[in-house]
DNA sequence: AATATATCAACATAAATTTATAGGAATTAT
DNA sequence: ATAATTCCTATAAATTTATGTTGATATATT
């Protein structure tokens, strides 16, 4: 009902992952490696990372050696930046970027109701950054190393 | 990159109808009427609304003179029941709802993120309900009429 | 200088899903 | 009977998701 795109997803898993190849050190991170840690295919974040670059959220290098880094520090690059990054908008219904799109607005008794939850995830995701999903994902796996599977 | 389908809009929407609807009288609602103050097509109205009945959100009643009631007083309609009917779940991510989805949970920086997101939702819908909607519906018809339109 | 490695760009295409329309069968009040 | 209405199934159109192809450009390494 209310999804998130692939774009958006996949964006801000390939931005975490440069996020952990940036803290480890400041070379390139090239799209065959995010393909092959992410699953998912070179082509598709080929695509993926367009608006990434356009946005300056990721620097590319082209050539050998080259690859893709972050522009600037996981700290200063937000959750919010990536999705708005990747489609130009965080709200749950277009009325609300564009008060044109519908003419029912005056009287629609949904309108405020998608607003009011647009501006709770707004909120929600300017609040976070790279780190925080960083320091997320390295957490679970240190959690997954000291108890290892069994079975 | 966060869209409610027109499924979830159309729905919501054709709900707040009946409310209205509800309110003034218990004669059933035709579609045609909803398509014509909606703006939405009767057929694919016809397919929204199964869900809604399946449900149990609306009573259907056949044949000439028939058409569609709510099942229950607006105030015992959550509009979280209303997402749910229309899709089963108000998740940002299959994930969280299926964890088999997705073979990267245990290690993925951005699960937390999402789930936070859709707890944050799902928490907003549930305490809101159809009765809302009305209220706001109705306020902001009653101001359209007392400030008429110049020009 | 030649080679290998990468991004970059512009397409083209295919599969899946969402969005929307269409035709007619079944049901019921009048 | 007739008209009104839901119900059911099919299909079309649009969009999203994903892969494929070809080749240009930039750069490190040999």
């Amino acid at each position: 009902m209310i999804k998130l795109s692939t774009k958006g997803r996949y964006g801000t898993r390939l931005m975490v992952n440069l996020a952990r190849h940036y803290k480890n050190s400041n070379e390139p991170t090239i799209l065959k490696n995010v393909s092959e840690e992410e699953g998912i295919s070179i082509r598709y974040l080929e695509q993926i990372i367009i608006p990434l670059k356009i946005n300056r959220l990721v620097k590319s290098i082209r050539g050998a050696g080259g690859g893709y880094i972050l522009a600037r520090k996981p700290t200063e690059i937000k959750i919010c930046d990536i999705l708005h990054a990747l489609e130009g908008s965080c709200s749950l219904v277009e009325c609300i970027e564009d008060e044109t799109f519908c003419e029912k607005i005056k009287t629609c008794g949904t309108y405020e109701i998608w607003k009011g939850a647009t501006e709770l995830l707004r909120n929600y995701f300017e609040k976070l950054t790279l780190q925080d999903a960083l320091e997320i994902c390295e957490k679970k796996i240190s959690a997954a190393k000291k108890r290892p599977k069994i079975k």
